[in-house]
DNA sequence: GCGACAG
DNA sequence: ATCTTGTCGC
């Protein structure tokens, strides 16, 4: 027996997608958020084996200067299976989000908002689950065929359109943006482009990122003196 | 049965 | 995600 995930041996795939499904019902596709943005944060997890290590970055949005971080490890309690990574990222990205003094304005998460085969990605469950306007923006594509559309590279699936493929960086892979929660698509890719700097990766991802590794490095750095 | 498959 | 060296390019 795997000890390491005993606590939810009884988790059902099959009750996890319809969990989503219904979840996705939920998802507001309209613009709530303030129409002048002070705020936008960005999420990331780094993994230790099975710890999991949350990071939140909030910049300013026009400056990209970091004004407030947080990390926040836990025991990840679920294994990593494609179309189902919000439970396992959820835990460490809520813990690290409540720590913040200021909440901000948006949220940018590391991975497929509505862009899923059940339309309810990481972004968007994290967007529920906080009640917060959320980005997805994840580097590989989920599911979807990527179409032009009236000049707009977007992701389609069923005649709906789920994304957006976004080209960050010239002559670099695109990154797919969807929405979380709270917002449009359109808003959604204004924002993940306003975001963009060096990287192909938008500035608070990027931080939270970095931030992310960082603790992991000094978690590893202290187990070797112990 | 086969291929695809966020992080 | 993580494992990993050098190397190409701005």
């Amino acid at each position: 027996m795997q000890p390491t995930f005993v606590a939810v041996k009884k988790f059902s795939v099959s009750k996890a997608h319809k969990t989503q499904l219904r979840l996705s019902r939920k998802i507001i596709t309209e613009d709530r958020l303030p129409h002048e943005i002070k705020r936008v944060a960005g999420v990331d997890a780094a993994y230790i084996d099975e710890l999991a290590i949350g990071a939140v970055a909030v910049l300013d949005y026009e400056t990209h200067e970091i004004l407030e971080q947080h990390t926040a490890t836990c025991q990840a309690k679920f294994p990593y299976i494609p179309t189902l990574l919000s439970f396992r990222e959820i835990p460490p990205a809520v813990a690290c989000i409540k720590k913040l003094r200021r909440q901000p304005d948006v949220l940018l998460v590391d991975g497929q908002g509505a862009a899923h085969p059940y339309g309810c990605g990481f972004a968007s469950h994290l967007g529920l689950v906080m009640g917060k306007p959320t980005v997805g923006v994840a580097k590989s594509k989920l599911v979807g065929d990527s179409k032009l559309i009236a000049g707009q590279e977007l992701l389609v699936q069923n005649d709906q359109i789920i994304g957006a493929v976004v080209t960050t960086k010239e002559g670099v892979k695109p990154v797919y943006v969807s929405v979380g929660h709270l917002i449009s698509l359109g808003t959604a890719v204004k924002i993940a482009k306003h975001c963009v700097r060096n990287s192909r990766i938008p500035e608070p991802i990027l931080q939270a990122h970095k931030i992310a590794a960082e603790e992991k490095r000094k978690v590893e750095r202290k187990r070797k003196t112990l």
